[in-house]
DNA sequence: CGGTACATTGACAGTTGTCAACTTAAGTGG
DNA sequence: CCACTTAAGTTGACAACTGTCAATGTACCG
């Protein structure tokens, strides 16, 4: 979770900095999407972008948040923490998922990138104003909102009422799925993966500890659901059984 | 959960049928908040409402959803189940809290009146129409659905990393917060309250068992943090000493 | 080819769930 | 108004699951 190597690579991106919006590879699903001709003009001239490595904090809950962002690339973690250090992960930030509160200057949770991670930033003060003069814009959020509230409450299920197995055959199915997704398929059958999170993340995530978690990855190896690569790599035998293994309910609720 | 009695009461409503908005008591927090005039006179004449007698269900996950609604009193709960039975209260829903989804025709959740209920309704199509012609409301409704995922998220961080006893008194100190939110006093000292759920109920909010919430209320008691009145009184004899029970990161995160 | 962070495994303890019996609060009808 | 009925809540004994602490193994970096 802390950043892995003391290289501090400073958060400003000299990649893709003159990326045109027509070229985004999240032009169609991010808060964007909707947005057309002078609106999508008028967004390109004010983003910017920022990169991340691996591990490094985006930002601290109770920091000033000046930004908000869409995440271009890579896959970023919002965890909530107790007094006494105990963290769970609240958000799993996607490509095209959004970052920051329009309205609110502070951030209320810890973002981390999980991956090495790009985001298309635009200051909060503009953006804010352009949610009232671009109703596409509001709309959209409005909409991913929503979508982020519905996957908040399926993951609430998985919290609340699942064992650690299924909670590790659910996670690996809400990989599966989102991978599956991206290349334009159903997941079916035997499946390829990279998990986007190491050990303590997915312990994050689940509500579990590293070592439940490694035991239960274990034992679904043993009972050959799934084969174990290297540290991040897992192969699905075949999907319908891990779904069955995962608790049922598993229609999608992934994405944040 | 169930219809506690076989008095079927049909959910339509005779009381305040003819209601003016101006009188609505969560006039200035519902959807409806920053609508005025000429708006608000469309929301009225729209509008229905219906009640629900305490453990009625409102609507049942999968079931058509033709309508949206706010509270206007009592509270609702949404639930989530597993295939095997087993289910998590992903949603409590207070006084001004809305319901359903616009654009969504089938209801996601199983929703269900924890105490007697009133719904301020308006038909789906309608609304979603209005949507796009009262800028205000999808303004507000936006910044509602983030203040409910910010709720969401809280409770999330309670699902996973919070002990049964830390749960309960979490649970407790947000209905402490809200009733004193409705008599406009911050909560603290002694606080006299009536708990809007069953042990079941609170059960399902927490990812507990009723037995371990009853016997973490008991200790509660034994340790002196609360006295237990009849099945739904508690008195918080400190509520500073509540919150010290609570693991931390008490500061609101309640309302949805 | 090490070094290091990450991951796995084992032994054990503690918390919560399960099953069952019992108690109490509230509503109903005599 | 009280006894009765019934659902809701409590308590106990025990089992199971997950967490804790500690040691060991292993990918992946330079």
């Amino acid at each position: 979770m802390r950043a892995p190597v003391p290289t501090q690579v400073q958060p400003s991106s000299p990649l893709q900095a003159g990326a045109r919006c027509g070229d985004c590879p999240i032009r169609y699903r991010a808060v964007c999407a909707q947005c057309e001709g002078d609106e999508l003009a008028l967004l390109e001239r004010m983003k910017f972008y920022r990169s991340f490595e691996a591990g490094q904090p985006i930002v601290w809950e109770g920091d000033r948040m000046d930004f908000v962002a869409s995440v271009v690339s890579g896959v970023a973690t919002l965890t909530r923490t107790l007094e006494d250090g105990r963290a769970q992960m609240v958000g799993l930030l996607l490509p095209s998922d959004f970052l920051g509160r329009p309205g609110r200057d502070t951030a209320a949770y810890n973002a981390t990138a999980a991956t090495g991670v790009v985001l298309c930033c635009i200051r909060r003060g503009p953006f804010d104003q352009l949610m009232q003069r671009i109703p596409h814009l509001a709309h959209r959020l409005l909409e991913m909102t929503l979508d982020e509230l519905d996957a908040a409450r399926e993951w609430m299920l998985l919290l609340g009422r699942k064992t650690a197995r299924e909670k590790i055959a659910s996670f690996i199915a809400i990989i599966a799925r989102r991978q599956a997704a991206l290349q334009k398929r159903r997941p079916a059958g035997r499946i390829v993966l990279e998990l986007p999170l190491t050990r303590e993340a997915m312990a994050a995530y689940l509500g579990l500890t590293i070592e439940t978690v490694s035991r239960q990855m274990t034992a679904l190896r043993r009972d050959g659901i799934i084969e174990i690569v290297g540290k991040r790599g897992v192969t699905l035998t075949d999907y319908a059984r891990l779904i069955a293994e995962s608790g049922g309910t598993g229609d999608d609720g992934a994405t944040a």
